[in-house]
RNA sequence: GCGCCCUUAGCUCAGUUGGAUAGAGCACGAGACUUCUAAUCUUGAGGCCGCAGGUUCGAAUCCUGCAGGGCGCACCA
């Protein structure tokens, strides 16, 4: 249990009592009331707001019910005062004691401190990256794998059950385009020269070993071979390829998904017919022809008739089609067919998209609604551009050329926790310059850094301690610890309640700003010593109080650690 | 024309799902290095939370309208 969860039941317990008294009527609901850290510290450890919460509907005056309350909250021994301040605010002071005893608690949960398990029983399939399997991944999908896989690792770590998974559009016209392209970079293999690279046409040098590696095994025969009798074929062995591509990149982020799903291999198994069906049978698909969109004009236009989705049933302004006019599936119809699919392993759901597709939620949210009939809860993320500069100048990019700056390329020269610290320095939803020059600055600029340079800090002062005094952390005289130290516990006390709700609210990056808050109040301790002696962490004079203070700073050090670690970052131990 | 997202200090951004006097960093002013790593810290100034209504004990946060910016708008993926 968290300080914040003993204190709350403690709120309970004296609102208990105050309804068997008769003060408060019984069953007053009481999810609104909240325990937690004032924004303030002047105004205590822990505010409480049940007093106003429940004031009217009990019928009674917020500060009169705030004082029967902190009437049976003074009784409880942890509590030093309880003051009503505002409206009604409870503000409750704790004994050094508990902060203390807190210290303890991190250090013996360590990389397991902050975990919980609020998540029980709420199983989480969260698809992120399904790049599109055409090429390597190139910064345009970096962000989006960074804060989908930071949000795994949150969900998990506040006790989802989580399921990673990735989406693999092997079945539209891009994987077909990218199988022509292929055929060329084959044909190329053997010895005719192709040229430049046709419109149209993916001309990517990436492409080169697949067609070299379908010369060697396949020879010449589909050299003038008729495209229905290597499309197929091609295609296969250019997505295997580019997925084993894909992965590798991947990796070098250290990102790991437990499941890739192929749109070819749902539709092989005949999900999007079932799920038509499914639809067809409560009247949410039927046939219908589109209006032609207002406000602008299309110049071949022509009404077709066509199977459509009925999203306008669920807040869609216009239904959709699930089926082309030639008979195959289109994109929607697919995704619809792949998220029942989902539905079916996980109780909730979540997709992590590009900002460009933030149309489309719509009709996606509408269509799962309908088929888990709104017991799935879905969420989809979107995830906004990132702008490349260095120095402070564009980064220009060309995917015409097929030159855009990839994955690969970035981390090899920032490195993978650079990269990822970065993506996770923004909400997700803001527009983000990422600046080469930037992010490997050494400078509190620069949140990377900073944080690291936090526990650097604290690893080179542990081995230092244990170098020249042989004093280890110990928490033998926590007592001997100040008001200043206090602060910096009661900071680092807060990772769980950040953990909670950086998975609740679906928002990783909260991790990372918690980390900058913390390593701050680090720094600022750390600096004391300059102006206090008698505030330094090693004390060469008094083993006791630097074998405390060690101890402190060890649990920074494992809460940066664990923080670190949800965002997939390495903690650095010296610099 | 419609839908979605955004608008907070000069700049870049937070804001704990409705809490108290709205916070950081940069830049600007004033300070702290014979150090425990100054790669850092302390301190000052800086605000119509885009505008106008509404909801309530209480609004940057929720609702409505308006203005400005971005993205997307037949069967593409």
């Amino acid at each position: 249990m968290t300080i914040y969860q003993t204190y709350a039941s403690h709120v309970n317990a004296a609102l208990d009592t105050l309804v068997a008294d008769g003060v408060l009527p019984p069953d007053l609901p009481r999810d609104k009331v909240a325990v937690e850290p004032p924004r303030d510290t002047t105004h205590g450890d822990l505010a409480c707001n049940a007093a106003m919460v429940l004031a009217k509907p009990a019928g009674v005056k917020p500060r009169d019910l705030a004082e029967k309350i902190a009437e049976r909250l003074r009784a409880v021994d942890s509590i030093d005062t309880v003051d009503i301040a505002g409206p009604g605010f409870l503000n409750l002071r704790l004994d050094d004691g508990v902060w203390r005893e807190e210290l303890r608690e991190i250090a013996a949960q360590g990389a397991d401190y902050g975990r919980s398990d609020s998540g029980k029983g709420v199983s989480v399939n969260i698809e992120y990256v399904s790049a599109n399997p055409t090429g390597p991944m190139h910064m345009g999908h970096c962000r989006g794998a960074v804060v989908g896989d930071a949000l795994a690792n949150v969900l998990q770590f506040a006790g989802h059950e989580v399921t990673r998974e990735y989406y693999i559009n092997d079945a539209g016209g891009q994987v077909d385009t990218l199988a022509r392209s292929v055929h060329l970079r084959y044909r190329e293999a053997l010895g005719e020269d192709v040229g430049t690279i046709p419109e149209g046409l993916y001309p990517g040098d990436y492409l080169l070993a697949t067609g070299a590696r379908l010369a060697e095994e396949l020879g010449d025969r589909y050299v003038r071979a008729p495209e229905s009798e290597w499309l197929v074929l091609f295609r296969e062995e250019a997505v295997a390829d580019m997925m084993a591509m894909i992965r590798a990149d991947l990796a070098l982020l250290g990102i790991h998904h437990d499941v890739f799903s192929s749109e070819a291999a749902l539709h092989k198994g005949g999900k999007a017919e079932a799920a038509e069906a499914d639809l067809r049978a409560r009247d949410l698909v039927y046939d219908g022809v589109l209006e032609q969109p207002k406000g602008k004009t299309i110049e071949d236009w022509e009404p077709v008739e066509l199977p459509l989705f009925r999203s306008t049933q669920f807040g869609d302004d216009q239904d959709r089609p699930i089926k082309k006019s030639n008979g195959s599936w289109t994109y929607f119809g697919a995704d619809l067919a792949y998220h029942y699919q989902k539905a079916q392993g996980s109780d909730a759901l979540i997709d992590i998209w590009g900002a460009d597709h933030a149309g489309t939620v719509k009709r996606i949210k509408a269509a799962v609604a309908a088929l888990t009939e709104g017991k799935t809860a879905f969420d989809v993320k979107l995830v906004q551009m990132v702008k490349l500069l260095r120095g402070g100048e564009p980064v220009k990019m060309s995917k015409r050329s097929g030159s855009f700056v990839t994955l690969a390329e970035v981390v090899e020269e920032v490195g993978k926790d650079v990269v990822r610290f970065t993506m996770l320095t923004r909400k997700a939803d803001a527009q983000m310059e990422f600046d080469f020059v930037q992010v490997v600055e050494a400078s509190k600029d620069n949140p990377v850094f900073y944080v690291q340079y936090a526990h650097a800090r604290i690893q080179s002062t542990l081995r230092k301690a244990l170098a020249e005094m042989e004093v280890s952390p110990s928490d033998a005289r926590l007592d001997l610890l100040g008001a200043e130290e206090n602060e910096l516990i009661r900071m680092a006390a807060q990772f769980p309640r950040i953990v909670e709700s950086a998975a609740s609210a679906r928002e990783p990056h909260r991790i990372a700003f918690y980390l900058g808050d913390l390593a701050a109040a680090f720094h600022a301790f750390w600096n004391l010593g300059n102006d206090r002696p008698d505030k330094r962490i090693i004390m060469t004079q008094d083993a006791e109080t630097t074998a405390a203070r060690l101890y402190l700073a060890a649990q920074i050090g494992q809460i940066i650690r664990n923080g670190l670690a949800l965002m997939g970052v390495d903690a650095a131990d010296s610099m």
